[in-house]
RNA sequence: GCUAUUGUAGCUCAGGGGUAGAGCACUUCCUUGGUAAGGAAGAGGUCAUGAGUUCAAAUCUCAUCAAUAGCUCCA
């Protein structure tokens, strides 16, 4: 007998061989038929999977992560199926689950895909899992996997087989498909009942350019068809949010192709709210005590050569810039800390002054790859909220914290809801990929740990993430629509203080090296409006828009009580325009809804009489009349408790 | 950077070896109106750039640039 706990602290004592599907069908008939896979301590495994020794369980079914997983693996194992009898020719690569659903590299020799395949491939998909098959394990010794495989003339698997250890190899088969794979598996393909193959695409096998390209399928399925049209119309959703669109419709930025490739434009309105999103980080961090610095944006090659960046990155960067003088180079700077660190050194420092907190909006320069820009959230010129902290090892806890704080504040004011944090440390595996000592390390590791703990953050530790001279957190945010976005970053750094030499005198007379703090709550300007504009769909918070308010004249005869009313709302710093165009009421109301203007105020012969003004708010409608002191008392108090 | 697709008016897009099209936006005129598109007229394009094929190229071919998707990358 084996005892097998329960997430509900109940200990089962049960029979070697029994299975989580057996502890499901004991618990109840609809927990079993809900049951994807299951997770016996810390691995995932087959519902079927007999349990031979002590140890806790976790059923898993589509509520959980683990358990679409599954789900979704599986799927691409059907999906495989269908393609192997659709075209026997078809060889095989890799086939995982993803965030959202599957995709399975497919070598379809000399035939191409077409969307329309992919119905084929869909039909006949969803033919087999209708016939309930189920997923049968075995496990296979590595000569005979080869052989499998090699009989098969499948090159792919092959290589994949020569690359594991002999038993370790297991296989799945499915229907009269018959797969290299660890698993697990759903029990049967009964649960996939809604299947939609989403996009084509070539991917290297391996990833490796100079090895073939293969089709890339990729596809998601649901227990039920209605997930699956939620799934479709959030999909649409997304499209409708991109702010490339968005940023097109409300002229916020551009792109020119006389300027570059990657290097944004900022159009009066996207510069306006930009301005407003700095200017409130700049009093959030004269606040909590930063020093603003300016920094130029170049910098000697020298100095980078000192910061070790240049030896990692100097050869996929901008060429370095030229003087009539010989020998003489400059680098766009690509980040700000060895400037920062140059603005400590100019004089020595006292234990007693630290920390010192050097903030800056550094615009940088980085020489992405063309095939990795897209629209703001990847540039090669951007600009980085950024921040160095300087301060003694006693205090990067105390300095975390307050960073982590300045963060929450940010995401709170901006109605970033939902978002987890991500601590990278290093890996122990590979000690010598990090540089500063284990003590140091393990400190600045337990310190943003305890951090993480006493902030009541909810992170995840992800080791062997962490950049070579420290460890970092990062912060993930979930959109309106339930995307993730990586956003701020705070990182702990040991490298650079020692590079250049930085030193304060400590209380017992000696030179100390300080610890920087690297931190930048929106990460980058421009990924942080892309983002915006991606949560609110455009619609900004009142503090933010461009343009808070529209007056909308009935007739001509009422432009004058417009323009009073404009100059009361100006006095109050209330951003506002006349549509004085010949138009009809509606119309003006239509441009205005479409262009998001949260208040749209409508002036006649009514108001004017009675000194009111009719309001209307974005995307909620007709809100009534009432006095202009009220329109402002109300414009007012929502900008103040947005921040 | 690699592969594929795309590039026509400010925007969204149709067309296609023989004088360039629509809707919206824009300008002017009419209209002066009450909560998501009033009417008419007009103006606007070397069809991304360069070369080639052809009697003739926006259209076909090649190269370049850019955009899109995926892969690889991200201090």
């Amino acid at each position: 007998m084996i005892n097998i706990s329960l997430p509900d602290k109940s200990i089962r004592q049960v029979e070697v061989g029994t299975t989580a599907m057996d502890i499901a069908k004991s618990i109840s008939e609809g927990l079993a038929r809900n049951v994807l896979s299951a997770k016996f301590n810390d691995s995932v495994i087959d519902a079927f999977r007999p349990l031979t020794e002590d140890g806790s369980l976790q059923l898993l079914t589509w509520k959980d992560d683990e358990g679409k997983a599954t789900m979704w693996h599986s799927s691409a194992h059907l999906m495989a199926e269908a393609v192997q009898q659709l075209y026997p020719e078809a060889k095989f690569g890799i086939g995982p689950n993803i965030e959202n659903g599957f995709y399975y590299d497919i070598d379809f020799g000399d035939k191409t895909i077409t969307q329309d395949d992919l119905t084929k491939i869909e039909k006949k998909m969803k033919e087999l899992a209708s016939q309930k098959q189920i997923f049968v394990r075995t496990e296979v010794p590595k000569v005979e996997a080869l052989k499998t495989f090699k009989d098969k003339g499948d090159e792919y698997k092959v290589e994949l087989i020569e690359g594991l250890q002999d038993g370790e190899i297991s296989f799945y088969q499915c229907g009269d498909f018959t797969d290299l794979c660890r698993g697990p598996h759903i029990p049967s393909t009964s649960h996939i009942k809604a299947i939609k193959l989403l996009s084509i695409a070539g991917a290297y096998w391996r990833g490796d350019e100079k090895r073939k390209q293969l089709t890339r399928i990729y596809g998601i399925t649901f227990p039920k068809k209605k997930e699956l049209d939620a799934y479709l119309v959030l999909l649409e959703e997304a499209k409708k949010r991109d702010h490339r669109k968005i940023g097109k419709e409300l002229e916020l930025f551009t792109f020119s192709q006389r300027v570059g490739q990657g290097l944004p434009l900022w159009l009066p309105k996207g510069a306006m709210l930009r301005e407003r999103l700095e200017n409130y980080l700049k009093q959030v961090q004269k606040d909590a005590g930063y020093e603003p610095v300016i920094t130029p944006h170049i910098g000697a090659k020298e100095l980078y050569v000192t910061s070790g960046h240049y030896a990692k990155y100097g050869e996929d960067s901008f060429r370095p810039i030229t003087t009539p003088n010989e020998g003489e180079e400059f680098l766009l700077k690509p980040m700000n800390c060895p400037h920062h660190c140059e603005i400590y050194r100019t004089k020595p420092h006292s234990y007693k002054e630290l920390p010192i907190r050097y903030a800056e909006f550094g615009t940088v320069y980085r020489y992405e790859q063309s095939g990795e820009l897209h629209g703001l959230t990847r540039v090669r010129g951007f600009t980085q909220d950024d921040a160095h902290i300087f301060c003694r090892p006693d205090q990067v806890k105390e300095e975390f914290k307050a960073v982590i704080k300045i963060v929450l504040q940010i995401f709170t004011a901006l109605d970033f809801k939902n978002f987890i944090t991500q601590i990278s440390i290093r890996d122990p595996k590979t000690p010598e990929k990090y540089i500063g000592t284990d003590e140091n390390w393990e400190k600045a590791e337990n310190a943003i740990i305890e951090v993480a703990e006493e902030s009541g953050l909810d992170y995840i530790v992800e080791e062997g993430e962490a950049a070579f001279y420290g460890p970092k957190m990062d912060f993930m945010v979930r959109d309106a629509i339930g995307r993730k976005w990586q956003l701020g970053t705070i990182q702990v750094d040991y490298n650079l203080p020692e590079r250049f030499e930085l030193e304060y005198i400590g209380k017992d007379n000696k030179k100390h090296r300080p610890v920087m703090i690297h931190r930048a709550p929106f990460g980058s300007m421009e990924r942080f409006v892309a983002v915006l504009i991606e949560h609110t769909a455009g619609k900004f918070p009142l503090w933010l828009t461009p343009e808070q308010v529209r007056i909308l004249p009935i007739s001509e005869k009422y432009h004058e009580y417009a323009e009073k009313v404009l100059l009361l709302l100006k006095n109050y710093e209330i951003r506002a325009e006349i549509d004085y165009r010949s138009e009809k009421t509606g119309r003006k109301i239509r441009d205005a809804e479409i262009q998001r203007v949260p208040y749209m105020i409508i002036v006649g012969e009514k108001e004017e009489t009675s000194g009111k003004v009719s309001v209307r708010r974005q995307g909620e409608g007709d809100k009534g009349s009432m006095s202009t002191d009220n329109l402002i008392k109300m414009i007012t108090e929502e900008v103040q408790n947005a921040l």
